[in-house]
DNA sequence: TTATGTGCAAACTCTTTGCATTACC
DNA sequence: GGTAATGCAAAGAGTTTGCACATAA
């Protein structure tokens, strides 16, 4: 599937839910979705409305904000966070999966392991905590930066 | 041990580090030191402040801050974040331990699983990151809000 | 004695909110 | 036409910083 449709599979789906809520869709709700689509890393609310502002120049960062928290609340968006940096959105493509933060360039790689989930589920299991979601985050330094 | 005896070897790894590093140290330090010693839950900076208040009441929030940044870098105490809230802090007490928490009522659950350790190590050395740290939160229903 | 730590207040950053206006359905 | 979303600016919350003073070494 190309670039393109895919994106509008992401579009229609967004259309789809702000119908079935009741409320009302805007051009801003689909321009974030597609800022986030074409990024290949995370982004800051502000770096999404910088990104944002060349689709849209009169866009406010408060319409940002309202539109990440929506799309987060309705899981089209993941955030994660990272000491005290702000929060950092990626679209959700659907692919449950942990991240690697390098503490030293700030790079932040992603992986999925399956053995990894089994076992959060049975450690919760063992304790009676009705796991619903998890956030891991392994710190270190990158194979880039391990070789400089 | 007593509780009495082993703050005071939590005070004297403080004096020692503090030596160590050429700097001096005071008695809102200790203070600070003790409050987390004491606290049984993970500590807000704010939450800190008060509690640490009722030993010197002239203590300001901005000492709390400094302090404990300086006792997150000498790995004294850690930190967690979560979602929207602030960093919480509590003491380093020796042994690494991960956290559920709820989502109903917020409450913070430690937990500690060997095989997740190595399991994590197991992951980062296939993709050639060295692995520092981690953090791992489930977020999830306590076995207490189920029952509700 | 002298550099570090403190307390206070101001400054900063990030995020949320109120309100008049716009635009979707 | 009615209601939700937006843009703007102001307000909030949390944290950091500058500076004069206090204090440990």
């Amino acid at each position: 599937m190309n670039a393109k449709k895919e994106l509008e599979l992401y579009i229609e789906e967004l259309r789809t839910l702000v119908k079935k809520r009741g409320l009302k869709n805007s051009a801003q709700r689909e321009q974030i979705l597609q800022v986030l689509f074409l990024a290949k890393e995370h982004l800051t609310p502000e770096e999404i409305h910088q990104r944002v502002k060349k689709l849209n120049p009169s866009i406010g960062l408060a319409t940002v904000y309202r539109t990440l928290s929506f799309l987060e609340k309705e899981h089209l968006v993941n955030s994660i966070s990272f000491g005290n940096e702000s929060k950092k959105y990626e679209l959700n493509r659907g692919e449950h999966h942990d991240h690697m933060i390098c503490l030293e360039c700030g790079k932040i790689l992603e992986f999925y392991d399956e053995e990894l989930e089994r076992l959060q589920e049975a450690i919760a299991q063992k304790a009676s905590f009705k796991l619903l979601t998890h956030e891991l985050i392994l710190y270190g330094i990158c194979p880039k930066c391990q070789s400089k």
